[in-house]
DNA sequence: GCCCTGTATGTAAACGATTACATATTTCCC
DNA sequence: GGGAAATATGTAATCGTTTACATACAGGGC
């Protein structure tokens, strides 16, 4: 591999100048500035990054930390960190790590001396063990907020997206509105539950503990829940799953049970996936940006990285958009025309 | 930050023998191996791997240059790969890039001294735009092939997968079929439609290039590819889709002619991404294994990095599996259990 | 007691860049 | 023409590691 001393050898300067040539850093003679250019490219010479990172200690280069996650979730939260990485001059480092503390604290160690600082997916982690994540760079918390040491963090309005789509529940007279909750010890799943009890208590409608199916964010867990809520004496009117994957679940044991959706039962979900509009009926849900997370938990980022001296720890959201389709009540079919039907598909 | 010198002086021991515990390197007194590891854990002491990759040039990270993928694909290549890398200790830098010359030779460039090699996924790439890729370190190609230089590469069976898919739609008595063909330039497109000429000729059918229809890989391009067709004279009795998006696209416009699938008409489309089994009719498809494809490419590129001297040019495919549906005829309805309609959906 | 061998440790030179400082050269003003 | 200021270039320290080589010390065979 040709070096900068090779270089300057060869265009008879020194390394020093040969650096300010590259990097336009001082004053060089516009003579001497097309040489070393010429040689330079004539060598092939890419500047050697690591070395380059050893003496100004910036990498260039930002860590994401994720969970084992599938689809389009994790394209597009990497599209957004990706777009806005690079419009900034950075790199991405990504790696999937359990999340749990020690994974955690094992993947941040190895990126030490390779990345300027961290976005950190952890959404199954207690707040508890984040406390003590090594604030040796700066690290913006995704999905997850960590209560005490002053880690940035980003999530999703959860809470008030939750509130807002069982409050549309609400709004068309249904009385008894069953949940299928997430993951237990999730953040998203704990803050979706809330937004959900909120919006009854909005309504006035008193609690009933047993309309709080347990679950898990897979469509069996969704199935299996709405099975046995077929199986209850008073049957809720309306589903609202803490997740599309379980009202996708969900709504195979309703067609399989023959009950009629919305007549008879109305489900709605969260995230709205792609999938949920070609679901039969299609599937309200409550849209969550993903892309525009992944940008925004960058910058955060990045703010921290730049500004590393009075640097207000930042808890921010990103807000969530209701999207009513048919499974919720009558409306309007949502016909797509083909050109929006959904993204391209590249390639293969 | 705490360095090794940090270590050496609150040890009394000097940097070499510090190193040569915390890298289990040459003879190390027991007594001195406890200490020098209480210590370097007492201060927290973490190794910069810059510094470290800068005197062993090694830097125990791969190069990932992407185009601009949408959703499964994308995920799903990632995991593959980041599996395979973590298994073998290495760490992934990802990239999207223009699949142009220009921008994939930049990417590579600013990946110098960060990776000990690359995956280069660059599908609309001419291959002869691909023959001076700087070989200053080992490449893989995705999806792609280069001649004339010995550059590694893994592609799709995407030949085969045609052929056999076409060759269903001859053995259940269709004459007439079309194509609606990939993005043109494309080198997965090219190979499928490869297969489709081949397999007409297999079956004795006279080629009619009336038949074959541009597309590029959309929903949209599938959909008009499909009204033309249903425009003509004589209508095909089948359709072979280039990739799902675009059978997808053209269920739409023969739903809405109120053409009968399969019936009238029988469509088939290839990749067998997540949709296709959801459509209706439920799309029979060619299944491409994408996660293996990542996996078989770092793989691949990590022989290309141990053994750097006698490697000789490897040019892979990964094999796909016919997925028969009943948008190209009588089956018996595909209706999957729940439990794996469809992998989980992490959280969010 | 002497030499040899082996084990334990230290010293210092790399790796490939950047950059503060020193030095040489030119420009230009009075 | 002399010196200050500006411009152009070079020297060498530095970043945080690894590692070849040197050194010190112990034990063992004679």
């Amino acid at each position: 591999m040709v070096t900068i001393k090779d270089v300057a050898r060869e265009a008879n300067m020194s390394v020093a100048t040969v650096s300010r040539v590259l990097n336009g850093s001082g004053p060089v003679s516009e003579k001497t500035r097309r040489l070393i250019r010429e040689v330079a490219g004539q060598m092939r010479y890419v500047p050697h990054s690591g070395a380059r990172s050893l003496i100004t200690s910036k990498t260039e280069t930002l860590g994401v930390l994720l969970p084992d996650l599938y689809g389009e979730f994790f394209s597009e939260v990497i599209r957004g960190m990706d777009d806005t990485a690079q419009r900034n001059g950075f790199h991405l480092l990504i790696s999937r790590a359990y999340a749990d503390r020690h994974g955690i604290e094992t993947a941040i160690r190895a990126m030490r001396g390779r990345v300027d600082g961290v976005v950190v997916m952890s959404p199954d982690l207690d707040a508890e063990s984040l406390l003590n994540i090594p604030s040796t760079m700066p690290v913006v918390l995704l999905c997850s907020v960590s209560r005490g040491n002053g880690i940035d963090s980003l999530t999703i309005q959860n809470c008030r997206g939750a509130r807002e789509m069982v409050g549309h529940l609400v709004s068309l007279g249904h009385r008894r509105i069953a949940i299928i909750k997430g993951s237990p010890r999730n953040y998203d799943s704990a803050e979706r539950l809330r937004g959900y009890r909120i919006a009854l208590r909005d309504a006035g409608i008193v609690p009933d503990t047993s309309l709080e199916l347990a679950g898990n964010f897979t469509e069996a867990g969704g199935y299996a829940a709405a099975i046995e809520l077929l199986a209850m004496r008073v049957r809720p009117t309306a589903i609202f799953a803490a997740n599309d994957s379980m009202a996708i679940g969900a709504l195979s044991a309703l067609r399989e049970s023959g009950v009629e959706v919305p007549e008879e039962m109305a489900v709605a979900g969260f995230d709205d996936i792609p999938l949920a509009r070609y679901m039969d009926p299609p599937l309200s849900s409550v849209h969550v940006p993903i892309c525009e997370l992944g940008a925004r938990a960058v910058e955060i980022l990045l703010e921290g990285i730049t500004q590393k001296n009075g640097h207000a720890r930042k808890r921010e959201r990103v807000s969530t958009k209701l999207v009513i389709r048919s499974s919720t009540g009558r409306q309007p079919a949502e016909r797509p025309p083909p050109q929006t039907l959904n993204r391209e598909m590249a390639s293969v």
